[in-house]
DNA sequence: CACGGTCACTAACCACAGTCATTATATCCC
DNA sequence: GGGATATAATGACTGTGGTTAGTGACCGTG
């Protein structure tokens, strides 16, 4: 009887930090997290600074929650998206299309500035992005099965482990995806992801 | 005779400017410079804290001065490394050679913590790391000639350009560092470039 | 019911990057 | 030399992310 009763308070809890993360997100559609202080998200939510540290280990931390929000999303639209393709697609143009979807979603759903702070997240020991780096991201999943369709229907070469191979993949995605990000606006995302995975499949195929 | 007669002030400043960079690189050097704030740079060097704001445009700038350093650096290195090679040397060979060999450097001489602050530098609008970025960057040039040798041997598909190519093999080390970068200590630079590099080279290979 | 401990929350506080009005002084020009 | 100008240098100040000692409401236990 002791988790159960406890109740009141850690409900009172739940709805300061859901009050919290919903100024933010609103301040942060409006200006963009960069020019939100936390100051002026703890004043909009009626709470104290102090508050927002108990509930967020950091500005960057809450950042990241969004960040992780989009993640969650979009393997979720990459996954329909897999489904929606011919069953007879070949696989490796089934990768070209994926990698052109997620170039897609990058730029129009999440956009150039959520991924500058989520890389800089990632750089930062303190900051938890696991669940955008995780091995066991939906993400790694579906190309891992994708991947696996292709070595039964013999399309590609048997001589690297599917997972590794997959974790390439995506590790390419994201190098392409941080150039953009630092080369921007001299650099077309889905045009040098398409171009860089034309190269890298061809060093799979059989 | 007016940009000469004012020899007496430049000198002054420049001393006051190389007392701060010297100061920075010692603190920087023992604590690491993120560790190091623009206050005790400025007291280390006797200067006022404005003093440090009318000779760097930011503390970043600053660090970005190291980055550049570093870089200019390790393009001398790679350059003096291909020249050590024997003649014959086939080219994709020659690239798996300077894959690992810059990895290697990168792990001995920069460090993992140099290179995270690199990499959030190139992800800060307001930090100039042109020199690291350009395509002017001697190591783009290293790249196509060894890619031009490489075409020129006829070991090379000829339906890229090359300047392209090389472009894309940069892009794939630079991606798999900031791998290393955020999945250190779960993560060997050194065989993930390699590995890579052999599946991006198969499909260069005519 | 009452007492001791827990925990969400507060507000004042700190550290640090960056600014700016002001001061000091070397150079220019008469 | 001496006033005018340009600029190096100053240091108090601001804004912002982050910390912490303290408070009081709530909880489990006697």
């Amino acid at each position: 009887m002791k988790k159960e009763n406890i109740s009141k308070r850690k409900l009172k809890a739940a709805e300061t930090k859901k009050k919290i993360y919903e100024s933010a997100r609103q301040l942060a559609l409006n200006h963009g997290i960069e020019n939100v202080s936390v100051d002026s998200i703890v004043k909009a939510a009626g709470v104290s600074k102090g508050s927002f540290y108990v509930h967020f280990q950091s500005k960057d931390a809450l950042t990241a929650n969004f960040v992780n929000e989009y993640t969650a999303n979009a393997d979720l639209n990459y996954k329909s998206f897999l489904e929606s393709l011919p069953e007879n697609e070949s696989v490796l143009d089934i990768l070209i299309l994926l990698a052109g979807k997620i170039s897609d979603f990058i730029e129009t759903n999440i956009g150039l500035e959520n991924m500058r702070v989520l890389y800089k997240a990632h750089l930062t020991k303190t900051i938890n992005t696991t669940p955008a780096m995780s091995y066991n991201r939906d993400l790694y999943k579906l190309f891992t099965e994708v991947l696996e369709k292709g070595l039964r229907q013999g399309e590609l070469r048997e001589d690297m482990p599917i997972d590794s191979l997959a974790k390439h993949l995506i590790m390419a995605i994201r190098g392409i995806t941080f150039e953009w990000c630092i080369r921007y606006p001299d650099y077309d995302l889905k045009h040098q992801i398409k171009e860089h995975f034309k190269i890298l499949l061809y060093g799979l195929k059989k």
